[in-house]
DNA sequence: CGTTCAACCTGGGCGC
DNA sequence: TGCGCCCAGGTTGAAC
């Protein structure tokens, strides 16, 4: 589900941690299988209580507490990954089911990983495991910095089409369905173009509309689609669903040209667009 | 190397 | 009411 506008607003949400010192660890599981943790639970406890939280960061779709205090080989990095549906709150959860973590602090209200479907995950890391799993081998440049140059050099050799090129993490961190969708709509481009058609001009477009959409979007505090959906850490819809101009608009005028909006699948995934206004290359 | 597909889960919505 | 099916914001690893 939440996509870099849901993910960075959520660890704004919670950056009051930053600061505290965890006093209690807990790792509820009230459906058939554990949340994805490691360590185990008993070590990660362990290593968690006690230690103060430096700072919230966001890497990519992934939330990052740093850890205060860990020698040079410890681990340092909690890394928490809400994949479809995990949601960082600072306010009780929607339900009780689906609490698959609570970090108690002593001046400040725990904080709550939710996650519906249980598909998220939660990892202990050290430097050199951070490196190798958020490293620029997995997580290319933000996509709230993505650059037309940078972009064109990491896409132009490969037949692939440009939506899938824009949901890899490796060429730009951070852009997911919504976003993708959105962006090639602004950008005048099909989704199945094959990337190695796009111009250095295109990806320069590109680049300037998913800095302006992603910007856009955080300000409104990301997309919320329908009930037990992303929600801010303070436990309130966003409003950048009111801004999609063609995801999950199939069968509606296009709001540009007013053709009708398709809906194709690529890659298992949904992809929504105008055949109007966007351009196959 | 690139692409395709199943798998990991829960739950809402729809047709019958 | 209930059942079966399809769908969902993401990622990974195996197979081709």
């Amino acid at each position: 589900m939440p996509e870099l506008p849901e993910v960075e607003t959520m660890c704004r949400g919670i950056g009051g941690v930053a600061g505290q010192i965890i006093t209690g660890v807990s790792f509820p599981r009230r459906t058939r299988r554990p949340i994805l943790i490691s360590p185990p639970a008993g070590r990660l406890a362990k290593r968690l209580i006690g230690s103060r939280i430096d700072a919230v960061e966001r890497a990519g779709k992934r939330g990052v507490l740093r850890l205060a205090g860990a020698a040079a080989d410890e681990p340092e990095r909690l890394v928490i990954e809400p994949r479809m549906t995990g949601l960082l709150l600072r306010v009780p959860p929607p339900s009780d089911a689906h609490v698959r973590m609570v970090l108690k602090f002593a001046e400040h209200p725990p904080l709550i990983f939710w996650d519906r479907r249980g598909l998220g995950t939660i990892r202990l890391l050290t430097n050199e495991e951070f490196y190798r799993r958020c490293g620029p081998s997995v997580l290319g440049p933000d996509a709230l910095t993505l650059a037309g140059a940078a972009f064109h050099s990491a896409i132009h050799h490969s037949r692939r089409p440009i939506k899938q090129a824009l949901l890899d993490q490796r060429v730009t961190a951070g852009i997911g369905n919504i976003y993708a969708a959105e962006i090639l709509f602004a950008a005048g481009l099909d989704p199945r173009s094959r990337c190695c058609r796009i111009s250095r001009a295109e990806c320069d477009t590109i680049a300037t509309v998913t800095r302006k959409i992603l910007r856009r979007a955080i300000r409104l505090e990301g997309s919320s689609i329908g009930d037990e959906t992303y929600r801010t850490a303070d436990s309130r819809p966003g409003r950048y669903q009111r801004c999609h101009q063609v995801y999950g608009r199939a069968g509606a005028a296009c709001p540009r040209c007013g053709a009708i909006i398709r809906r194709i699948v690529q890659a298992q995934r949904s992809t929504f667009f105008c055949p109007g206004c966007q351009r196959r290359k």
